[in-house]
DNA sequence: TGCAAAATAGAACGATCGTTCTTTTTTCTC
DNA sequence: GAGAAAAAAGAACGATCGTTCTATTTTGCA
C-alpha cells in the first residue's frame, strides 16, 4: 500500500489506452474541424492516427460516441481559449469586450481550421440524437455566458438600463456568424475590419461610452 | 415542315427526359436543403423519386453534375422569391427593405427545410472544386445585389451619405445567418423578433429616417 | 521476471456508395 | 403502325463505411 492513489501523472491512473485516446481524440478533433463532423471517418481518423481502424474503434465503441467525444473536447477548448482567459478581465463592459475578441480572435484562427459549432450545426440541424443535444448544450452554455455579460454590464451601468441584453447577444453572435461565413467560405477580405467595427456600433447603440477600448477603465459603479 | 420549332409546351422540345429531370432535380433540392448536399446520395434520391438508381443517375453523368444543378436550382428559386418580387418597390430605402423583408420570409421558411447557402458553405468550405464555385458565386451574386441596394438607398439620400455601404451589408448578413443558426438548430422562439429589431438597429444607425414602414413613401429625393 | 489484463492489429461481415454496362421499355417520328 | 432513338431499369463492379470477432502484442502489477 505505497502508492494507492496515483494522482502524480498526466491524468489520474494514465493507463495508457487514456493518453492514446487522447492522441485519437486531438486528430479527430483537427479532422472534423475540416470536414465536419459527418465527414469523419473511422478509417480515415486511423490512418491519421497511424492506428489500425480497429484500434481506434476499440476506444470509443461507437462512431457516435467518436462524435461525443470530439464535441466535448472542443467545448473544453473553446471555454480554455475563449472563455476563462476573459473572467480575468473586470466585471462588466471590460469583460463583454474581452469576451467578444477572444472569440473573434478564435473565429479568425478557424478561418483555416474551421469551427464545429457552425459546421455542426448545419449538419445535425433536423438530426436528432445525442451529437446534435451536446453541441446544441454547448452552443447555449456559451451564449449564456454571453448573456450574463451583458446582464453584468448593465447591472455595472456600463450600458443602458433599459437594453434588451438577448436582442444584443443575438446581434453580436449575428456578427461571428457573418465573420465565419464571409472569410472562411467567400474568402472576403474585409470580414474582420467588419466584424470590429460592426461590434463598436453595437456597443454605441447600447450606450457604452468609449471607454471599452480601454482594458481597465476607473470604476464609475452609481450603485 | 409545319412545326419545326415547337416552342410551345414548358420548355423548348420537352422531349419527356427534360421533364423528369425536372422532376428529379426538384426532389433532390428537398433532400439537399434537409440533408445537405454532401449527404444527398443517388440511392435515396432514386427512392423519393421512385425510379431506379441507374435511371437518375443517366441524367447527369455524374455525382457532382448532380450537386450542381440543385445549386442551380436552389438560385433561381431563391432569385424568383427574393430578388425579383423587391424590384417592383421603389429604388432606394423601400427596395432594400423589401429585399430583406423577403430574405427573412424565405429563411424563416427554410427554419424546417434548409438553406442551401449556409449548409453548402458548411460543407465546402474548404473543398475546391465546381461545387463550390457556384455556391459561392450565387452567394456573392446575391451580397452584390443587397450592396446595390444599400448604395441606391444612399444615392436616393435615404441613408447618410458617409455610411460604410459594405459594412452595412454584412451586418445584415449576420442577422439573417443568426436568424437561421438560432432558429433552425438552436430553436430559440424569439429569433425572428431579434432579427426584426436588429434590422431596425441597422436601419436607424445608418441614419434611415423612420418612413421605412410605410412602403411608399412621399419622394424625398434632394438632388 | 512472469502472468493476467489491457491495448492494438488483422480479417471479415453486410450495407451503401458512385459508376458502368447491358437489356428492356417507352417515346417520338415518318 | 413500324422502326429508330431516347429513357429507364437491372445487375454488377470496386471502394469504403461502421462494426464484430479473433489473434497478437504491449502494458502494468505481484
Amino acid at each position: 500500500m505505497s502508492n494507492p492513489k496515483p494522482v502524480d501523472s498526466d491524468q489520474r491512473a494514465a493507463h495508457k489506452g487514456q493518453q492514446t485516446k487522447a492522441t485519437i481524440v486531438e486528430a479527430a478533433l483537427g479532422l472534423a474541424t475540416q470536414i465536419g463532423l459527418e465527414g469523419l471517418s473511422i478509417g480515415a481518423l486511423a490512418e491519421v492516427a497511424r492506428m489500425s481502424k480497429s484500434g481506434v474503434f476499440a476506444h470509443f465503441g461507437s462512431r457516435e460516441e467518436l462524435q461525443l467525444s470530439v464535441v466535448r473536447a472542443y467545448h473544453e477548448r473553446f471555454e480554455a481559449e475563449v472563455f476563462y482567459p476573459a473572467i480575468d478581465a473586470p466585471r462588466g463592459l471590460p469583460r463583454l469586450v474581452a469576451l467578444f475578441n477572444n472569440w473573434t480572435k478564435r473565429t479568425t484562427t478557424e478561418i483555416d481550421s474551421g469551427c464545429l459549432y457552425i459546421s455542426g450545426a448545419a449538419e445535425f440541424d433536423d438530426r436528432p440524437g445525442p451529437v446534435r443535444d451536446a453541441l446544441a448544450s454547448s452552443v447555449n452554455t456559451w451564449l449564456a455566458a454571453m448573456l450574463r455579460a451583458v446582464l453584468q454590464a448593465k447591472e455595472e451601468g456600463h450600458l443602458e438600463a433599459d437594453i434588451d441584453a438577448p436582442q444584443m447577444v443575438f446581434e453580436i453572435h449575428g456578427l461571428i456568424l457573418a465573420l465565419h461565413y464571409e472569410a472562411r467560405f467567400l474568402k472576403t477580405s474585409q470580414s474582420l475590419t467588419h466584424t470590429a467595427k460592426g461590434f463598436e456600433n453595437i456597443l454605441k447603440r447600447y450606450g457604452a461610452s468609449e471607454m471599452f477600448t480601454k482594458p481597465k477603465p476607473v470604476t464609475l459603479k452609481p450603485v
